[in-house]
DNA sequence: CCCGCTTATGCAACTAGTTGCAAAACGGGG
DNA sequence: CCCCGTTTTGCAACTAGTTGCATAAGCGGG
């Protein structure tokens, strides 16, 4: 039950309407939580039934209306709340990786293209973190919310990084097995 | 959709009962594909009225009865079909990246004890790994199939391995912060 | 002025995964 | 032989996320 908390953290760092959420989701906040504008809006709906965020009032609340939130102190208090609790991680489900595993067994013929677009993609998002990183903290740059919000982009780069990697090393493994397509 | 390819392969692998295949699920198969009794129970009886399994007929049918089941060719053409099919990443969520990220805003106080417990998490799990690779994998077993399940043990590896090291980062830099407990 | 495109919001139905619980058979102890 | 705990199977309800579509307002061109 993260994603109203991804939200909390959102809007504390800068109040925003649905849309102008769903654009961040897109962009920076993507690399560690995503969801769509429809989760979005319901979640909003939720957290404002809650009495953790409010509209602002400046705004009229009709439909295709831009209505801004921001986070209450209950909001506040709540995503402190989570933020400390201890929690279990979730296991991963990686579906490249049961594919590959499955290739071991029915073979591996029309992998290799997938593993190619796969490698392509993440070569590009790693480009846009690393574009990222240049462009926000650039050297000497460490408040302490700095150095911690460095510190998640760090994490998206090197997970990149690895699936780079691991990706060139299985195109390589594959061009190397004897029968490519056998089944 | 991809528990029931995670099934097809297990079973493919070696023909199994729903227990079986939990205890599976919790140790190899586990590294990239987790699911629990209840949903590989549900998913044994779509696969076999879909008619890409079957049961081994040795075994009757009663309930608190061990029933094992084998892949039929369809299900091996199902899963040779999904494997060479094109898929699209799915995007990630990282519990723990947002929540360093909410921390950025509402402060730190209560997240290192959980970072620590995640490190050792991490680092046990590694280990586990390692010595997965060490009894599967000795250097010369390279027939096809045990090349491409050695390259997915890797992948398991190699992140694990990750997270320790940046949860080892993230410990580092959180003791470094000025007001450990900021508001 | 009204037609169609874009922006912004939102509902509803569906799919996948999780949690809680229970029933049938087996096996050992009294 | 029967009670009770364990093994194995399974249903049902719930939660979270995805997909498809709808509705309302603003805006620019013919």
């Amino acid at each position: 039950m993260s994603l109203p908390h991804a939200i909390l953290t959102a809007l504390l760092e800068k109040p925003s309407s649905g849309l102008e959420l769903t654009r961040r989701f897109d962009k920076s906040i993507g690399y560690f939580w995503s969801a769509t504008h429809q989760q979005i809006y319901r979640e909003l709906g939720r957290l404002e039934a809650e009495g953790h965020i409010r509209a602002l009032p400046s705004e009229q609340p009709a439909r295709g209306q831009k209505k801004s939130y921001e986070v209450l102190p209950a909001g506040r208090a709540e995503l402190a709340r989570w933020t400390a609790a201890s929690q279990d991680p979730k296991p991963h489900r990686d579906v490249m990786l049961l594919r590959l595993r499955a290739a071991a067994v029915v073979g591996t013929a029309g992998l290799e293209a997938d593993l190619r677009r796969h490698l392509d993609l993440h070569r590009l998002q790693l480009a846009e973190y690393q574009e990222i990183e240049q462009r926000d903290f650039p050297p000497g740059k460490d408040a302490p919310q700095d150095r911690l919000r460095h510190l998640v982009l760090r994490a998206g780069i090197d997970l990149e990084t690895f699936w780079t990697q691991w990706l060139t090393h299985a195109l390589e493994e594959l061009a190397e097995l004897p029968g490519s397509e056998r089944a």
